[in-house]
DNA sequence: CTTGACCTGTGTCTTACACACAGGTCTAAA
DNA sequence: TTTAGACCTGTGTGTAAGACACAGGTCAAG
């Protein structure tokens, strides 16, 4: 297989394919055209690779759980660990952005009633200047 | 004030705010010695980037923002509708985080009482290999 | 034989800073 | 007075995961 049937065949993109192919993370053999060919083991390590992906882990860490494999070890053990890891930053991500998105929609509201007024030499917008966050007294967890 | 002066006064860093300065966000004075000095326009104005950065504007949106307003016109219009724009996005990339958060939840779950395996030469490792989305039938939205 | 679709390598761009480095400046203590 | 330490300067590089660009080679069809 080359490069844009082997992106089309896992809805990814040329261009991702090449990518994890200058990281090694995929090995395809060269033909005398220069141009390379994707043989079915490869086919299936990509899809590993997109779903790893798929489940957090950076292409950092699939690079240390393909290593370890190659040794002819269980991976195991290490993707337990690091999706441990992975699952905990996006917890901390996702609280982040809950935070963020109730501050824009808050924000939103308050700004639709505002009316509009012309910046002064310490003032930019008082639509932002102003902005009070609500507070949601407490919340309902911990 | 200073710059290690002014990002403790807020809770930044230091280079937050040269960045910022770099970027001509924030125009301090320069003193003979060569240091910069920000003089409280300029403190206001990075209170003013701060808290737009808190609710979710770009830094280049924070850059359009200023240049409207240093030509004398309210900003405020632009100022709404940018955030529409983000919170879109924002809800987007949360809604994705989502499902990325039960993935992680799902995968491991499901790993905890399964076995490890060596690797083979299409399998790395049979715990991403093998995983599987729970399907949450539908979802209770839309 | 030419057109167009594909391929190659390589390099740059993106975000919002963090960090490094060489060298200048200021302050307080020895 | 010297010197140590803490600060400052500009500039350049690194980050993640690709996207995009570009010059040039290859191949199938008309």
């Amino acid at each position: 297989m080359k490069v844009t049937e082997l992106a089309k065949e896992f809805g990814t993109t040329p261009d991702t394919v090449r990518y994890y192919t200058r990281l090694k993370l995929l090995n395809p053999t060269k033909s005398e055209n220069g141009y390379k060919y994707y043989p079915p083991t490869e086919i299936s390590r990509l899809k590993f690779i997109l779903s790893a992906r798929q489940l957090g882990f950076s292409v950092s860490d699939i690079q240390h759980i393909v290593d370890e494999a190659s040794l002819g070890k269980a991976a195991c053990p290490l993707v337990r660990s690091l999706i441990k890891e992975r699952l905990a930053e996006t917890e901390k991500q996702f609280q982040a952005m809950l935070a963020l998105r109730k501050n824009m929609k808050d924000a939103l509201a308050q700004w639709e009633v505002k009316e509009d007024k012309a910046p002064t030499s310490t003032m930019v917008c008082h639509l932002i200047d102003s902005f009070e966050p609500i507070e949601n007294n407490g919340g309902s967890h911990e």
